[in-house]
DNA sequence: CTAAACAATTGACTTCATCAACTATTGAGG
DNA sequence: CCTCAATAGTTGATGAAGTCAATTGTTTAG
């Protein structure tokens, strides 16, 4: 557990950059992006330090964590894992192998596809799953502490900003 | 690349679940931090995915990368870098090895207590380390699309959120 | 029907992670 | 001084997760 202190280094002054370019006023309203999302990273940073230790928490590897829980919509291939996972398709094999092995998944041959393998969760699966999705919904220490304004609107904008376009 | 569509299953109603306890009005408030952690979740998960691909724009490792940011502080113990990436201490000497292989970092014994070597960045390690934090600063698409007016709420909330209690 | 494209697997290899065992150093008491 | 527990770091064995290159089946396009 080390202290927040020291991760505040990601947020120093950038006041000597001189992009006196437009809007360059007092507060660098120029900025406000690079602003915003330095702080968002922070906490996200802050976050998913642990994210390790909650999915040990179930058994599971940090990436076995992240495919139950994208694994819910149904059937997904691999192939479509692993662009999800932004990682090599062979790399899916193995991951897939011990998920399987550990009666998570299961592989359905597909029928329009003979080459393609989908990946359905097993009842267990699914019901790993619900326990996952319940203890990652829990808002961290720093996300509850906020008065319920801040609430609103933090849930509004990741609205805005998850909307599809 | 796979689209934003299928993610959102992470915001299914939780409708049925009916824990009408307290304060369960028609859009249930009790669920507001829940309901902006899960969305904040959502777009963290959303953006940590291309973090490997953004590290490696540098020829760093995902872990590397998370080093060299948290080194700028100045000499670290190899047992507070441990602690601080929630690993053990023997993780830290393999990756400590290679980063000093490619002459990232210095380990420096320490005067006080002969037991402790000390991490120090390297005259091109402070230099990768400018150039990282730039990268890392840039906004993604999802927030660079917001408003300013969002943009100015969601910096102050999180300053909320991060300020240290 | 042949050839290109694609889905999944295999094998070789690296990095990150754990644990157990070991070395060296520090620090506390007898 | 001497022993003994605690600490910092390393080593070795092992496994998970990642890459790339090559292979096997299966579609699909010419």
């Amino acid at each position: 557990m080390r202290d927040m202190s020291g991760s505040s280094e990601n947020l120093e002054r950038r006041g000597k950059s001189p992009h006196s370019g437009p809007e360059a006023r007092g507060d660098e309203p120029g900025d406000l992006p690079k602003q915003a999302w330095t702080l968002l990273f922070e906490l996200m940073h802050a976050h998913m330090r642990n994210f390790p230790a909650l999915a040990a928490e179930f058994e599971l590897s940090p990436v076995q964590a992240h495919v139950v829980r994208q694994l819910g919509e149904g059937p997904l291939a691999m192939s479509t894992l692993a662009n999800y996972l932004s990682c090599d398709a062979s790399n899916v094999t193995g991951l897939v192998d011990r998920m399987e092995a550990r009666g998570l998944v299961e592989r359905r041959s597909s029928e329009q596809d003979r080459r393609v393998k989908m990946l359905v969760l097993t009842e267990s699966g699914v019901a790993l799953r619900e326990r996952l999705l319940a203890r990652l919904a829990e808002p961290p220490e720093l996300i509850a502490s906020l008065s319920d304004d801040d609430l609103r609107a933090l849930r509004d904008i990741m609205r805005r900003a998850l909307r599809p376009q």
